[in-house]
DNA sequence: GATGAATGAGAATTCATTCAT
DNA sequence: TATGAATGAATTCTCATTCAT
């Protein structure tokens, strides 16, 4: 400390950029979804957000705090989009074949890479007490969004066949096909299903 | 030399310690266990296995084969666990009954740890292509033991749904009761459920 | 304006809080008391003092400032209580022992924090040059201060002596005895010592 | 970590240079001669020492071990420098002079770099556990030393007194006078003063 | 084969300091 | 006058990995 430390700036600073710590959150998601929470670090998200690297820990004084935010983002971004998909499916939508064609989608293109963040960001929440309630929101929203169309029982049934399905999805070579994930589906919905599927 | 015991072969012969591969190995999923994906380094694994630093290195060059030596361990031992209960298990017993209870021992006590580092070496796969295949491989075989129990379609919905159940089981709090969980499987088997449960 | 009480200021006109600035002075010495000068801060003592970050930096612009005032307060409060002593001590009181229980005294309780950071706050000025004369205007207060109770080459030796002693006792396990050090200011002041004292 | 974590090395390394750990804490001592205890830091010794950044770092850990090092070495460095002086003095020679002459010698050139050194690593100890031992041997050492040219209690009067005066000594401008401080030792010793001295 | 010393690359974090308000 | 947001520099420390032994 003292005389020699470090020190100051040659930039003005000023209250600028209103938006940022929302950039930053988005930018912690990305480094995510390229590199894994393990991944997520500091300088990942200054460079992803392009701000300078204090501004991140100026906003998030430690990765935890950028973790939390990272989740509660991604969480809320992924309720508001099934919400959105909920809203647009018809009154009398036939519910499994939705649901097959949903979890599909979510396995390839940029949807794939929302689905492996939000999981990775989940996981991340087992050995991070801090961050298990927000996981456990999300889990809560889910499944309340899937009894709105059932029950309650069938809801959460739902929700974790849902939540299960994706990630084995993510992780099987090749994908699964749409007709066996809708099969599935009736299953658990208890409706005929028309012909047994293997993929 | 009257000091030197018997004749047996106290110390194996050349190079010492035969399993030490394995040990290494598996503290290496005690490491994830206490630490996640992201604390896994050779010198915890060193520490953890009681082995110096250079034996990891030789052992598993880089972080990632020993990352994919402990997904594969972490799933046999998995496996293995799994179709033990699945042999215990009578044949006309309750499954959903039967899954229920699994799945709700799986959240406490040292299975909970299991549980956990289970899902960590799992999500870990995400975005590591190499370990993709571990991981899938992982989920055939649950399916399958399953399968074996209903049909192969059945099997692959049970599979699904009590993956999705544990993870999101280990961020509730309170954690599930086993009443709504075994509703929840006789949901998904089609079979009646006397009463709906919200826990 | 019912709502205003009486006429009498309650709050110093203009701009907030006359004391402030001492405020920060003393808070900064309580950091050093706890985390040393190298633990100095403006952040650290801006939460000490219970002020936002930004006075600390308007009050003392570098943080040499902060450190100098942090010195001149702690010399101030220090002679100040050694006079408070010296006044204090009658007439013809027992020098020795009253300069042993002072020196006995400076090792425990609250005093004891006070001394080390007055040994930390004086060694900073070591190389400090900008230092260098509060910590001998320091020294010279107490050499006269000594000086006024015997002569001023006792005074000046007095200073040194119990200077030492009081640095030597703060490391010490376990701190010297009363006895032990009333014996060596007897000695330092050429009177007769009864018996010889090893702690 | 893991995939593309950091790494390797392109130069040998080697077992190499037997006395580097030794070259560090030589190395950190100089640091603290130049920018105080709160300018030690890895980086600095390792400049200084001409060694790689994580070669300090290998070699102590926390900069901790590298202030306990820094602390015993300038210990013992001092205390075989005080033999060295002791060993000299002739059987029958001056006390108080030789005392003042080695008091103001390390008032000036390059002895005074080894004092200021001395005292700040003295007083880190202060509010650092895990350094007072060193300290406190430190101090056992001196007045045993001065104990062998007098008896146990003087001895321990002059290390206190000597440490006292060499570190006011430090910050005095000008520096004290050979004479004064002769005259100090020799009222310390009990022995006649031929005329009072003020500087 | 096995080991641990060595090192370069970064990690999180802290902070003095500046400046807009 | 006072404040706190902002940022660049530096800090400690950790580590994968290499290589001499």
């Amino acid at each position: 400390m003292t005389t020699s430390r470090a020190g100051g700036a040659r930039r003005p600073r000023g209250a600028g950029d209103p938006g940022r710590r929302d950039r930053i959150a988005r930018a912690a998601i990305a480094v995510v979804a390229e590199r894994g929470v393990e991944g997520l670090t500091h300088r990942a998200v200054a460079a992803a957000a392009g701000v300078p690297l204090g501004s991140t820990t100026y906003h998030f004084a430690t990765l935890d705090d950028l973790l939390e935010m990272a989740l509660e983002t991604a969480a809320a971004d992924n309720i508001r989009r099934m919400r959105d998909w909920a809203v647009r499916l018809p009154a009398g939508a036939d519910l499994a074949g939705a649901l097959a064609g949903l979890a599909v989608a979510s396995l390839a293109g940029e949807d794939r890479a929302n689905a492996i963040v939000e999981y990775e960001l989940y996981v991340a929440a087992l050995h991070r007490p801090r961050l298990r309630a927000a996981s456990a929101a999300w889990d809560a929203e889910l499944a309340e969004l899937f009894a709105a169309r059932t029950d309650p029982l069938t809801g959460r049934l739902l929700a974790a066949t849902f939540c299960g399905l994706v990630m084995q999805g993510l992780v099987a070579d090749p994908p699964p096909e749409r007709d066996g994930t809708e099969a599935l589906f009736r299953r658990a919905l208890g409706e005929p299903v028309k012909q047994a599927h293997s993929g």
